[in-house]
This record gives C-alpha cells, sequence and structure tokens, in this order.
DNA sequence: AACCTGGTCAACCGCAGTGTA
DNA sequence: CTACACTGCGGTTGACCAGGT
C-alpha cells in the first residue's frame, strides 16, 4: 500500500527519451525481458527510473505497437467501449490490439470528446447535452443521438431505466399519436420521416432529471 | 518576420492495488 | 496485522508544431 519511491531522486534524467536511450532499453528487453523495473534502468545502463523505463516500453518502444491515425473502426469501438467502460483507458486498450491506454485516453480527449461535444453529447454520459436541449432549435437531432445512444446501450444489454425510454418515446410521439415503443426503439431512419414533434416544458424537465440521475 | 493561439501527444505525477516479508 | 516494494492506472502537464493574424 506505500507509496512507490520519488523516482527522481538522485539526478535521475526526465523528459524526452533519446534514441541512444530507447536502443538501449529495446536491446536490454529483448534479450533479457522487462523482469524488474526497479533494477532494470541500472542493468540496462540507463540513468532513469524504473517507472520511466516502463512507461516508455509500453507506450512507445513495445514492438507489437500499432502507430498512425485510429481507423475509423477503431474509433467506433472506443466510443461504444466508453460508453460501456467510462474511462477505464487501459480495458479499453485491452481490446484495441496495438493501441496503448495512453494513446486511447490523448485520441479521446483530442478528438472524440470534442466531436461528441459538437454532437451535443454529453462525452462522459454519451447522452444529450441538457443545456442545448432545453430551448433548443435543433431539439429533434438531440433526441436522435439519445435515441441513437439508448439504442447503443440496448444493444449491448445494457440496463435501461424505463422510465427514461418511456419519456424520450413520448417526446418523441407525434402530437396525440402514439407510435409503437418498438419503431421508437429500433426504427432509428424513420426519426427524419416523423412528421411533427412537440416536447413540453414538462417533459423536458422529466427528461433532464432522469438523465441526472 | 514576429507573435499568438490552439491542437497534439509523450512523459510525468500521484494514488491505488497487490504481493511479500 | 503492518509496513514496504513494486506495478498499473488515470489525470495532468508542457514541449513542440502548424496555422492564423
Amino acid at each position: 500500500m506505500g507509496r512507490a519511491p520519488c523516482c527522481q531522486k538522485n539526478g535521475l534524467k526526465k523528459g524526452p527519451w533519446t534514441s541512444d536511450e530507447d536502443y538501449k532499453l529495446s536491446h536490454y528487453i529483448e534479450e533479457h525481458g522487462p523482469g524488474n523495473w526497479r533494477t532494470l534502468p541500472k542493468l540496462a545502463g540507463l540513468e532513469r527510473c524504473g517507472k520511466s523505463c516502463r512507461l516508455r516500453w509500453t507506450n512507445y518502444l513495445r514492438p507489437d505497437i500499432k502507430r498512425g491515425r485510429f481507423s475509423f473502426e477503431e474509433e467506433e469501438t472506443i466510443i461504444r467501449l466508453h460508453s460501456v467502460l467510462g474511462n477505464k483507458w487501459s480495458a479499453i486498450a485491452a481490446r484495441l490490439p496495438g493501441r496503448t491506454d495512453n494513446e486511447i485516453k490523448n485520441y479521446w480527449n483530442t478528438h472524440i470528446r470534442k466531436r461528441l461535444l459538437r454532437m451535443g453529447l454529453d462525452p462522459v454520459t454519451h447522452t444529450p447535452k441538457l443545456d442545448h436541449l432545453i430551448g433548443s432549435s435543433s431539439q429533434l437531432n438531440i433526441l436522435s443521438n439519445l435515441l441513437l445512444a439508448l439504442n447503443q446501450q440496448q444493444q449491448q444489454q445494457q440496463l435501461l431505466n424505463p422510465q427514461l425510454l418511456s419519456i424520450v418515446a413520448s417526446l418523441l410521439t407525434p402530437l396525440g399519436q402514439p407510435i409503437p415503443q418498438n419503431q421508437v426503439l429500433f426504427g432509428n431512419n424513420n426519426i427524419s420521416e416523423q412528421p411533427q414533434y412537440q416536447t413540453s416544458w414538462q417533459q423536458q424537465q422529466q427528461l433532464k432529471l432522469h438523465c441526472q440521475m
């Protein structure tokens, strides 16, 4: 339970790695394996702490690391897994061969997070940001996004709040025309074909309340 | 050309979990 | 049971770069 001893004591090097250090580290690990990270730097002739070496190896030098841009499929996988796992970057990385948790975390924070925000989705909950929802002119788009998110969750066999579902269903129902639940939940393509939607203030408040839960 | 701003990402920091003496 | 060592993880930082003014 104790804290790891501070690794920067006694003049150990910090900051960006040189190609010489990279060579020493990867050469040593290829010959001996990582073994004990604490003793590795000394044995490999590096003036770094073990923690720094481990990070450099796992995030950069490991031979099975896939570099370059994330594919569309990878991006979709990250979004889907994040909606289930949250900020469990290592768990997400475990399902994306060749990608590191650090890389995924960076990609999330710099690309995906912003994209979701632009779409009016909360990057934490993957549900519509209700600040946008209330009084927004693009209410229908946001509700569609919510449906999409719910649909994804359902496909992943997650537990859904039935009350939330019924609220969303009612929000998307044309005035005085109840529509079958299946159509709402699985007929995303039909959303744009619905003639007219009205959302009452009470419905919005209800939804807000449920989404905050 | 110089400066500013925002995006990107490698690396660091600190905490928590686990193993062991 | 306790203390310590080691490892792993998530959040944050800061250097670097490109594009805009």
